[in-house]
DNA sequence: TTATAATATTAGGTACACCAAATAACACTA
DNA sequence: TAGTGTTATTTGGTGTACCTAATATTATAA
């Protein structure tokens, strides 16, 4: 498992969805997790001996079906990586909402912490940039070895999105075409 | 399966090692499949006989391993994702190249091909902007609906351009990568 | 308090993807 | 042509993740 965590692809996604049925009801069922993951019931229930061997989940036949605190921990982490990933999908990519939904669950999976910390910190760009920040794209810019002159770069986005801040600023720079 | 061809995602890794092998050498033999995909032998052959069932290799015991018309294409998609993906990884996010390969081996088989095309026309903005195109940071900025002016940024980013093209005007293709 | 509907579980089976050990085929060399 | 080492295959078995059908439990209504 590239997350290792102990948990295969499939456990965390039942995780996930148990934390998910937690959110909106008090009580876990079975059947619940089963319509949402698109499993039976059986599959449920041996998916839930094997958390509970795994110590993520509290169970016994019939009994309430709850999270232990490192299976939540766990669901959250997960669900974390979900949101993430669809936030930079819909948000970078322009991918709909309900494909980054599909990707998502999947790549969740899939992705080393240090990949996910790079996603998260392209998505740090993009929330910077409208709220004043002016360089994330000069940084981005530096990650595809293209810019040769950062400062430049740096200063010319600077004013890119200083015409977009200030309305009132109608001096358009008449002299950046020099070399 | 996300991409339906009717593989796997361990098919199409098979599918995946066997053009890359036919790229270096010319025959392809169980014991390379094996060493490059962490299997071992019996593995091998066990997917031999399924590939081969699909109609994506040609194989027979002791025999030649080739790959089929079909498979052939299916292989070249697949090695197309990700390269694709890992280009992404590494010139976007800034992953390390062997990272990148790590998690676009696992990502090659989970995307859709509409996430995939969106990932293709980011990094087309991205291959465009050093080359003389002007606009791919406006579009992308379009993406996070924060720009009101695309003009005025296209104009901008013109600019900014022009700044770097400026100091080489012999304009020499920029022959970063080879795949 | 039983009958019944809803829910959950066990039992038994499939498919995939792998493995180790044993066996078979092949390609040389002597 | 037999002998030897390499390569490949078959055999038998594991673990995961499903499934259907049958059974058990629980909750509820008569």
């Amino acid at each position: 498992m590239t997350q290792d965590n102990g948990l295969t692809e499939s456990q965390e996604d039942y995780l996930e969805v148990i934390l998910a049925i937690l959110e909106d009801k008090q009580a876990v069922r079975a059947k619940d997790i089963a319509k949402r993951l698109g499993v039976t019931g059986p599959s449920v229930t041996g998916a839930l001996h094997v958390l509970s061997a795994k110590g993520v989940v509290n169970y016994a036949p019939y009994d309430v079906i709850t999270l232990t605190t490192k299976g939540k921990k766990a669901a959250k982490e997960v669900t974390r990586r979900h949101r993430v990933l669809k936030d930079f999908l819909t948000r970078v990519l322009g991918v709909s909402a309900s494909e980054a939904d599909v990707a998502a669950c999947r790549m969740e999976h899939v992705l080393s912490p240090s990949v996910m910390r790079k996603v998260v910190d392209f998505l740090g760009f993009v929330d910077m940039c409208p709220s004043g920040g002016d360089d994330w794209i000069c940084s981005v810019l530096r990650t595809f070895e293209e810019v040769e002159d950062p400062e430049g770069c740096r200063q010319c986005i600077e004013r890119c999105l200083e015409q977009h801040r200030g309305r009132d600023s109608n001096a358009e720079p008449p002299d950046t075409s020099s070399g």
